[in-house]
DNA sequence: CTGAAAGCGCTTACAG
DNA sequence: CTGAAAGCGCTTACAG
């Protein structure tokens, strides 16, 4: 900037100005230090920019598994709404670890974004020390974490689940296995809230023998419903509290030799793209993901607008039980 | 910083160095430090440091489709890498549209980071400009582009249709449509190459009625599957050349009410994590997406840590043909 | 082993 | 409308 300064015979306030338009500079000059930009090929350095401003328009952005699909529809809208406000976004995918994902954390924060969006991989100790040495607003998503208290976007996952066992209910299924997420996330304890009152609500009491303890991962799924599908009296129905689980599920019936849904039914929480052309057709509990995203960036976006100055909001959105064939009425 | 020095009673280069382990301070001193780093709540300003250092530590990555489940499982490969490496990353998405992937390189570009990974929307014009502006250094992933000199990892995608549509012609089937992808793409063009070298080597002129020119979407593919299907003379196999090709396909075949081997054999480019449960079992080249995202991060790291000095360098890896029950034997 | 000082590339009152 | 100067928070020769 000095050399396109010297070149043009100014100062640099004067260049400053007309590359952020942020005063009025005559003509001549303006054309005078074009010119300089284009002989000299001067480019903005937006870090120094961000040292003297204080702000970087970057948000950071961490989430739990940026391989699961659900994350990555919600990543793609919240960088889609953000982009066009002009933000980048940083993004760090964390696999489920929590130390990871405070070292994440930290690491954003060092490079001062202006915001954060966490997908919490669970319950978080230190995240509410973290964020309180800070004054970087930070939005959380799908699962929110015990003591930390700023705005979130979350789902009604009991009312979720609770509708997709009822449903399961009222085709008659009695017997229904549960392959829950981690009891140390929110959306693993909500989502077997809704499985026990959807029990409850039916008169039936809570099987606890169906009800196993996944990690919202497929392997791990996947010897669950081994276990679950070898049992002596065997669910006639499987419900699993995220996508991934659903396919060591399917693998298990595969291995196992029985059928879906003559079988077994079997439904989940998550849906997928191509959930209606492949076989069996999930039956599933289907999360806005999109509206997730947005409102997200939306929730970040107003806190650093300063539009907002309030308390923390958190926004609780309906999933929507999709029905398709993969659960079968038992006569 | 300066508190934190004014604190321990000592000068801001001390701090700088026991903050950094750069320098060797005497023991005294060093707790004395960290005991006022405690009580200030002092936290390091990667910014200014970037700014000083001339290093951001953060390697910006642009993506055609972040939603499409191939460059998902190449991002996640590529940030656990670089992580490891001690260096963030800054994603975006642009939904295949090449104006937004400049204006993405601009903006990463302005903010100082150390590396591109670019997965290109398509060939872009802008791109070698761009690039020579700077001396950042770059490296293409999936696709290249036409006069953008740079390392790159890409695949052998000529061999790997070739492998897929000889599969099918063993199988006896002789009318195979295919839709290809977008033809201002590497992958668009090659792998439309492997198509027709297939049908050549098989003595089988090429039917170019039977080529339909898709976008890598759904949507597209659908329609344009709808159109081969409803030909007089409709093909036995149809080829998608990605992913989210084939989802279409499906779609139309449950359409039109056909099914899948028993009426019309498909198979795909790329593979899908549930391909070997869900029915029908697709029958695919999968990319080895783990090691395509690993090489692309110790590329741009090789460069970095100035290991490599050299030409640009072009990794091409192999696609495997991965033989499920998507396609029947035409007796 | 430690400190004073310059400088990375910007922005922004403050004068003129 | 334009310019000289301070300062954002660091790092790093250079002295001592």
């Amino acid at each position: 900037m000095l050399d396109v300064a010297a070149a043009a015979r100014v100062s640099v306030a004067t260049v400053s100005a007309v590359v952020n338009g942020t005063a009025v500079v005559s003509p001549e000059l303006t054309a005078r230090i074009e010119e300089a930009i284009r002989a000299i090929g001067y480019k903005r350095n937006a870090v120094a920019r961000s040292l003297k401003m204080g702000t970087t328009r970057t948000i950071g952005l961490t989430v739990a598994d940026i391989t699961n699909p659900f994350f990555t529809d919600v990543v793609a809208a919240i960088q889609e709404v953000l982009h066009k406000a002009g933000y980048a976004v940083m993004l760090c995918s964390n696999d489920e670890n929590i130390e990871m994902q405070d070292e994440q954390i930290q690491l954003l924060l060092d490079r001062m974004v202006d915001g954060l969006i966490i997908a919490p991989a669970g319950d978080d100790a230190n995240l509410e020390r973290i964020l309180s040495g800070t004054n970087v607003p930070a939005v959380l998503i799908d699962r929110i974490c015990e003591g930390v208290d700023t705005d979130a976007v979350v789902l009604d996952n009991e009312q979720g689940v609770f509708d997709a066992v009822t449903y399961l209910l009222g085709l008659g299924h009695r017997r229904i296995g549960y392959i829950s997420g981690p009891l140390d996330t929110s959306t693993g304890r909500d989502r077997l809230i809704g499985y026990r009152r959807a029990l409850e609500a039916a008169g039936g009491a809570c099987q606890e023998t169906l009800v196993r303890r996944g990690d919202y991962r497929e392997a791990e799924a996947y010897r669950l419903a081994m276990e679950l599908l070898t049992l002596p009296e065997r669910p006639t129905a499987v419900f699993t509290a995220n996508n991934l689980m659903v396919i060591g599920v399917m693998k298990a019936l595969r291995d196992l030799g029985l059928s879906c849904p003559e079988d077994i039914s079997v439904a989940c929480f998550d849906d997928f793209p191509w959930a209606d052309v492949f076989h069996p057709q999930l039956t599933t509990v289907a999360q806005p993901v999109q509206a997730i995203g947005e409102h997200a960036a939306r929730l970040i976006l107003d806190r650093l607008e300063r539009k907002t100055d309030g308390p923390p909001r958190r926004e609780v959105l309906q999933g929507r039980l999709t029905v398709r064939n993969s659960c079968r009425p038992l006569s």
